[in-house]
Formats: C-alpha cells, structure tokens, sequence
DNA sequence: TGCACCAGCGCC
DNA sequence: AAACGGCGCTGATGCA
C-alpha cells in the first residue's frame, strides 16, 4: 500500500528544489518547463498512467497522472491532476511535441495515452525497447523490459516495483516521484549507446526528420521509429464490426455446437476435446491407425482424421472441433468490442524476422469465414489491398535467381512455369491441379523441404498425393531448373558448418540471427516480406489524408477503411504506397497487388 | 490452486 | 544428418 509521507500539497524541500529536480503542478510551472526544453531538439519522455487494473489498463479509460520532461541536465515531473486543467496541459504538450522529438521506452503505449488524455500524438519518436529489438537480431533470449534494456546497455539496475503503485491518489509519495524521475535519468544513457551501436549499420547518406532530431543513420531503425504513431493510431481507430451479424453467428454457432457436441458424448461416451479419450476410442474401438508423437502418444490431427471421414464418429468430430474454433473466435472478437469496434494490438516487433504480430484479440488469423464479420460503418468502405505471391518474388530477388527473375518479369504464373518443369508439359497445358502441385512445391522447397515432407505437405494442404519417389524427383528438378536456390542452400549450409549461429539480412538491411538451415533460409524472406509492408504502410500513412484509416495489417495484406466518396482517390494512394515500397525494395523483380472495394473483409 | 508446457489450428 | 518458417489463443496435462 502506499504511504503518505506528506500530508501538504507541497514536496519536501530536498525534491523540489533539487537543482535537476523539479516536480510542476502548476500552470506557471509548465510555463518554466517550456522556457527550458524549447532548445531541445528532442525530450527524454515518459508518463505514468493511473489504473484500478493494471493488466488492463485502457487508454480509453484511464487517465494519465505523471508526465515526465527531461533533458541532459533536468528532469520535470508534470503532475496533470494538480494541475487540473487539461486544456492548458494540452496546449502546453502541442506546442512542446510539435516540432521537438520524444525519447522513451515502449513509446506506443504512452502515445495513446498523450492521444486520448491531451489529443496530442507525437510523431517524432526515438524508442529504447524498439531499438533494442532491432540490436538483439532477433534473439530469443533478450528481454526488452527497461530493467533489461538499461541492464544490458548500460549495465545499471532500475528498480521497477513502483510502476503499477497507485497513480491516482491525491498525494503521491517521494519514492514515487523519484522513480518518476529514475525513469528519465537511465533513458539518457540508454539512448546514446543504442543510437551509436544502431548507427554502426548507419548510411551517411540518409535525411529525413527522424535522422536529423536524433542522430540516427540505421534505415532500418529509421523505419520503424517512423512507423510507432501509425501504428498508435491505428491501434486507437479500432476495426469496425458488424455487431448484428457477429451475434447472429454466435448464436447459431453455440446451438449447433451444443447439439452436436451433447450428442457425441452421449452417443460415444468420450469427450470430444480429451486427446486422451479421443485417441483410445479411435485406436481401440475403431481400430484406426494414428500415427505416434516423438513423446509416444497418439496424434489425432484433422489432417490425419481425414483419412478416416467413413466413420460417423470422426465427421462428427471433425464437425464438431471446427466449430469450437468458431465460436472461440467469435468470442475472443466479442470480448475487445466497444462501441462497434475491435480495439486489438500489434506488437510492432512481434517476430525475429521483424514482423508485427495482432493481439487481445488476434486479428491475423481470423478464419475466411468469419471475415465477413468485419464491416465498414455506414457511409465507408474497405479498401482490401494485398501484396501477390510476394514471398517467392522476394525470393527471386534475394537469390538473383535468372529464371525466376525472368518469370516474374514476363509477367507469368511462376506456379505454372513450376509445374511445366517439373512435369515436362507446355506452360499452356498446365490443368488447375497441376499447378497447385507446384505451389506447394514452391512454398516448401524454397525454405528447404525435404521430399519426405512434401508428401505430407501436399496432401495436408493441398489436397495432392504424391509419393515419395516423386516428390524427390520434383525435389531435383526444381533446384536443377532454379539453379540460384541450390547455390543458395549449399551456401547456407557451408556457413552452418563452420558457425553455430549465422547472421542474416533482409533485403533492406534488416538483420536475424539463425541457427538452423531451415531458419536462415526462410528468415531474409519473410523479414523482407515485413520491410515491404512497414514501409508500404509508412509511405501510405504519409500520403493520406482523413477520409481514410488503416484498420488492420496483416503480413502482406493493408486493409483500409474509407469514406465511400473517397473509395477511388484513397484506393489509388493505397496502390502508389504499395508500389513505392515494392521499388524500393525489390529492384529487378516486379511487385503485384491486388486491390478491392468491399463493405466487409473479404476479397473480390 | 496456479503455472508452464504442449498440441492443435487459424492466418500469413 | 536432416531440416519450411512465423505468430496468438484455447484447453488438456503435469508438476509444485
């Protein structure tokens, strides 16, 4: 609990008139802050957020207490609720944030926050966790907490016990605002050491607003730290849904569920979500055969289950499972609503490859059939626009490979020009089943499949049975075609031989560390898959304009909400930012996208 | 009882 | 020697 030490409105003397110290809660305060930050070029930032549940704190809901300003020499601790006027604090932040950078740590989150409490949304941010990330390459192993990052950097220990204290009370305590001011003091030597070891990797030749306020040169860093406000705001736009629609569906989920789900127990005596019962009733009263975990118990996959769609008990409980999934999904939707929204977050470096990932809830994996749930409001449209077979062009360039470069410049199907190597027909001749051999066959070798798994892979996925024999013929025929590849794998593999761990780049400079053969051959390519999208959003936030907002992101889809008088100009300025990116990014092989008007999230 | 782990599966 | 990768969410399971 906390302690009142104080029981004046006023600190002690030994905090407030500490030289380096200077806790406002006043309006005239505020007005000495500004006299002394206005030289800076940028503000060491943090804030401290008053809420009844810190593992839900909401900016919606919760209101910002602390806002700490500091530079080399100064620290001041704002006191927003003794000052009492939020008009004044808003104007004050406006005029300070407008044209001055913001060095913090995690800075998406005090964002929203400075966003919903003061209407202000700082664009020039320099993030210490971001930063972070983007240093470890990736790896696992690194937390990048403050208390981490201060540790590893600077070799100094935070103490962070009081950061979910309580906020709101009338009178803070002195502990409290010293680790206020704790916060500011360690950012100052975090921030230079990773600036410097970012800018190692740094190009002389690179300008722009983020580079010249703080220093920086890495374009990598340079992107991301440019991509933290659009991200807050799209966090903060929500995705729209169709609230009719999404509870109708519920209920007619939860009925057939219940029906269904009653009458296997009933009828089977097992519990359809009991891997235990399911797989001794399958096994043993069924006699199927289901193949062995490395552990020793039995696997009941839907992939394999198929096999066996003769029993009524394996329908019913194919059924049955996708439902559930379903109707989890359709609740994890419900339970992030408000007011007609799904406010969802991304983690901006949620993958060592430097994708973002969609949490609480996650908006990159909802099924093609719920889609549809998503809906634009009255008087908008979604723009739907998604990078084509993006990974294997990103491929093509990364390997230089001639042929596949060729392909894609000839504007073919790269999946039948595959399939017209490896099964010797003319481009022309290639049915629809052939060629979704060779798209599994081009997703799956590229990133190092063994002919073993491509048995499995195609039948699982694709619906394809080949058999082994095959498949290493096909294995052979297409590093043969693609010599690139097969110089590209042995490469990799010479370098795994002699090193234990290899550090990888993307296509724009990224870089990932990879120890395994299949991770450093798949990680430049998603890695450059996720440059491609960071700055196709970046390139597209600065060229909007209000009538439209990103709702959702996902790997190599933007999906964009936009007033419907507005759908051709706003689709258009999507299409510019995506082809931008593909320039940048790829410079021998052509990028494609598609593009679609829809009121909910579905294609074509 | 709570936590860590895994399997399974949705998306890319 | 052999190897497709990434994520988050749910629910069962096993351990303290």
């Amino acid at each position: 609990m906390t302690k009142y030490l104080f029981d004046s409105d006023s600190l002690p003397p030994q905090l407030t008139d500490r030289d380096d110290l200077k806790y406002i809660t006043d309006f005239s305060g505020l007005e000495k802050v500004s006299r002394v930050l206005e030289k800076q070029k940028f503000i060491y930032f943090d804030c401290e957020v008053a809420s009844e549940n810190f593992e839900n704190i909401n900016p919606f809901k919760d209101k910002i207490r602390l806002i700490q300003l500091g530079n080399e020499e100064k620290v001041f601790i704002v006191d927003v609720q003794k000052i009492n006027d939020r008009g004044k604090v808003s104007e004050f932040l406006a005029d300070l944030l407008r044209e001055r950078g913001i060095v913090g740590h995690n800075l998406k989150f005090d964002i929203k926050f400075l966003y919903t409490n003061f209407g202000v949304l700082p664009k020039l941010n320099f993030d210490t966790m971001i930063a972070s990330q983007i240093i470890s390459e990736g790896n696992e192993g690194d937390r990048h907490s403050l208390k981490a990052v201060t540790s590893r950097f600077t070799g100094k220990d935070v103490d962070k016990r009081l950061q979910k204290s309580d906020w709101g009370s009338e009178h803070l305590t002195n502990q409290q605002l010293e680790y206020a001011a704790e916060d500011i003091r360690v950012l100052r030597d975090v921030f230079k050491v990773v600036r410097d070891i970012l800018n190692k990797d740094g190009e002389e030749s690179l300008s722009g607003k983020i580079g010249s306020v703080f220093g920086l040169k890495n374009p990598v860093a340079i992107l991301e730290m440019t991509l933290i406000p659009i991200l807050a705001e799209i966090e903060l736009s929500g995705i729209p849904v169709d609230l009719n629609l999404l509870n109708s569906t519920l209920e007619d989920k939860k009925s057939e569920f219940q029906l269904l789900y009653f009458d296997f127990r009933k009828r089977f005596s097992v519990d359809p979500f009991s891997p235990n019962q399911i797989t001794n009733c399958l096994v043993n009263r069924l006699k199927i055969e289901l193949p062995k975990t490395e552990k020793g118990s039995y696997s009941s996959q839907d992939t394999f289950l198929r096999n066996f769609l003769d029993y009524e008990e394996v329908r019913l409980l194919l059924t049955i499972r996708t439902l559930k999934r379903s109707l989890d999904k359709l609740l994890e939707i419900l339970s992030y609503i408000s007011n007609g929204r799904v406010f969802g977050e991304f983690k901006q470096i949620g993958a060592p490859t430097g994708r973002m990932t969609s949490l609480r809830p996650n908006l990159q994996n909802i099924p093609s059939s719920l889609k549809e749930i998503f809906k634009a409001e009255e008087g908008r449209v979604f723009i739907v626009a998604d990078y084509s077979q993006i990974e294997l062009r990103l491929a093509a360039e990364y390997t230089k490979d001639e042929r596949m470069i060729k392909a894609f410049v000839e504007g073919r199907d790269l999946h039948r020009v595959t399939a017209s190597i490896i099964i010797g027909k003319r481009y022309e001749d290639i049915t629809p089943e052939e060629r979704r051999l060779a798209k599994a066959i081009n997703f799956g070798l590229i990133y190092g499949m063994s002919p073993k798994f491509l048995v499995e892979y195609s039948k699982a996925n694709y619906d394809i049975e080949i058999s082994l024999d095959e498949a290493k013929q096909f294995h052979m025929d297409f590093f043969d075609y693609y010599k690139s590849f097969r110089r590209w794998h042995n490469a990799v593999k010479e370098k795994l031989k002699k090193h234990r761990v290899l550090e990888v780049k993307t296509l724009f400079g990224r870089k990932i560390l990879a120890s395994r053969f299949t991770d450093a051959v798949n990680y430049p390519i998603q890695g450059s898959g996720s440059d491609l999208l960071k700055m196709a959003v970046v390139f597209f936030s600065k060229m909007k304009d209000s009538s439209s907002k990103i709702v959702n992101l996902v790997h190599d889809e933007i999906l964009v909400e936009s007033e419907k008088t507005k759908i051709k100009e706003n689709a258009s300025i999507v299409g510019k930012a995506m082809e931008k990116a593909g320039k940048f990014i790829l410079k021998t092989v052509p990028v494609s996208f598609e593009i679609s008007i829809n009121d909910r999230w579905k294609k074509g």
